[in-house]
RNA sequence: UGGGGUAUCGCCAAGUGGUAAGGCACCGCUUUUUGGUAGCGGCAUUCCCAGGUUCGAAUCCUGGUACCCCAG
């Protein structure tokens, strides 16, 4: 059984949050005010620029913190874990990228930083809870012998939920974090601090990587990875472009390839449907439900339990197999090397290795882990 | 240097006398704390070039040019 957390008694003690800058941050600071904590704010920054233009949106961020702690009468610290997050993370995105897979840096951005690095500079900072502005939710569960443990939900808001972001997330880590506008519709999160006079209230929400902020993807790649040209083929292995190296690209990509029309061929898009990294190839097909863009069945990496260990050895859940995708059923089994094999009752559209797998049981994140490889039910069967 | 064919947006491609479809690609916006997807919008005053016929031509005629195919 799974409650919220309470709202009856007053609330106590220090809160840091983690401000960003936006308003879903800004808001809940105001919210855990209004709920009596002693509330602080943290700004971080944890990339360190090179670039001018982007330079700003971190300036511009930084000061709309600084707005809102001023409003909401608070303090804002400021830190910057460019250190942490380089080595912990963006290695790991890279190494991935170069291994021809499509890495997610934010889940592990949330493991490592926001959840880690963060929450133990609040400690430092004498918090005894920190919170952020992400749309999921904290529930608990009454165990067997009485303990009763928190539980990763997803937020409220179905179209704003971010439970796919913090599936890695450990228990311990949610226990101590705060969720204040998970409880809440964007809308409404709007309302409030445009109600409060916060500056944040009709800023757009912020995308791409968290802390590098939107770019011109490839072109930043670049700057990291080498160019490494070659083909692109059909499945039959017909020449129609060149791509400018596999890293480049991910499976169901349509924007970018540059094929135009081909006589003979149909007048439907390509999209990446696999990446040949022996030959250095990238193979495309055309059509968006070309079979070769589906898989029913993804085997992942070890997973990341919310709980610390998986809810059942075999069972059936809903899962994602990318954020903002509708769930599917499933069905799961536990693997000796920590992996789960997953089967989908409908087949996934571009499963992507790299990406994550998230299983939900009802609302409840369970923990997901990252894809390794994927495939056809009926090819395995054959 | 014999014959035949084709030349329309970056690409594919409609249009055969009535005042340039569509798709892909590309660009922009929207959606989105990854990448991607998706939605919306933009994208040939001009049809290889030069003349001509006509009220009017990408569409007809003449002459060039380029490419392709067959024959050499």
């Amino acid at each position: 059984m799974t409650s919220t957390t309470g709202t009856s008694t007053p609330a106590t003690g220090k809160v840091i949050v983690g401000m960003s800058g936006g308003v879903d941050s800004s808001v809940s600071a105001l919210l855990l005010l209004q709920q009596g904590y002693d509330v602080e704010g943290l700004f971080m920054k944890n990339w360190d620029e090179d670039d001018g233009t982007e330079y700003c949106t971190a300036k511009e961020d930084l000061a709309d913190a600084e707005a809102v702690c001023e409003k909401l009468g608070i303090k804002l610290h400021t830190a910057n874990f460019a250190a942490e997050y380089w080595d912990n993370v963006f290695e790991h995105f890279l190494a991935e990228y170069q291994a021809g897979r499509t890495p997610n840096p934010d889940i592990l951005c949330n493991r490592e930083i926001k959840f880690k690095v963060f929450l133990e500079y609040a400690e430092m900072l004498g918090a005894e809870k920190i919170a952020t502005g992400h749309y999921v939710r904290e529930g608990q569960v009454r165990q067997g012998n009485g303990d009763v443990r928190p539980r990763l939900l997803k937020g409220l808001d179905a179209n704003k939920d971010q439970s796919y972001f913090l599936h890695a997330v450990p228990e311990a880590a949610i226990a101590r974090t705060l969720f204040p506008v998970g409880e809440l519709e964007k809308p409404a999160v709007r309302a409030l601090a445009e109600e409060h006079g916060l500056v944040t209230a009709r800023k757009k929400d912020s995308t791409g990587i968290c802390f590098i902020g939107e770019r011109r993807f490839s072109d930043f790649l670049k700057q990291y990875l080498p160019a490494q040209p070659g083909k692109i083929e059909t499945p039959d292995g017909d020449v129609i472009g060149d791509h400018m190296g596999l890293m480049y690209y991910t499976l169901g990509q349509r924007q970018g390839l540059g094929i135009g029309g081909l006589a003979n061929y149909s007048e439907d898009p390509w999209y990446v449907a696999e990446k040949d990294l022996e030959r250095n190839v990238l193979v495309a097909v055309q059509g968006k439900h070309h079979s070769l863009l589906y898989s029913d069945a993804l085997t992942t990496e070890p997973m990341d339990w919310v709980a610390g260990e998986p809810p059942v050895a075999k069972g059936r859940f809903s899962a994602k197999t990318r954020y903002r995708q509708s769930d599917c059923a499933c069905e799961i089994r536990v693997l000796p090397d920590g992996g789960v094999e997953v089967r989908f009752d409908d087949p996934q559209w571009a499963v992507t290795p790299g990406q994550s797998l998230v299983l939900y049981d009802g609302d409840i994140c369970l923990g997901g882990g990252v894809i390794h490889s994927t495939w056809k039910a009926t090819e395995a069967a054959a």
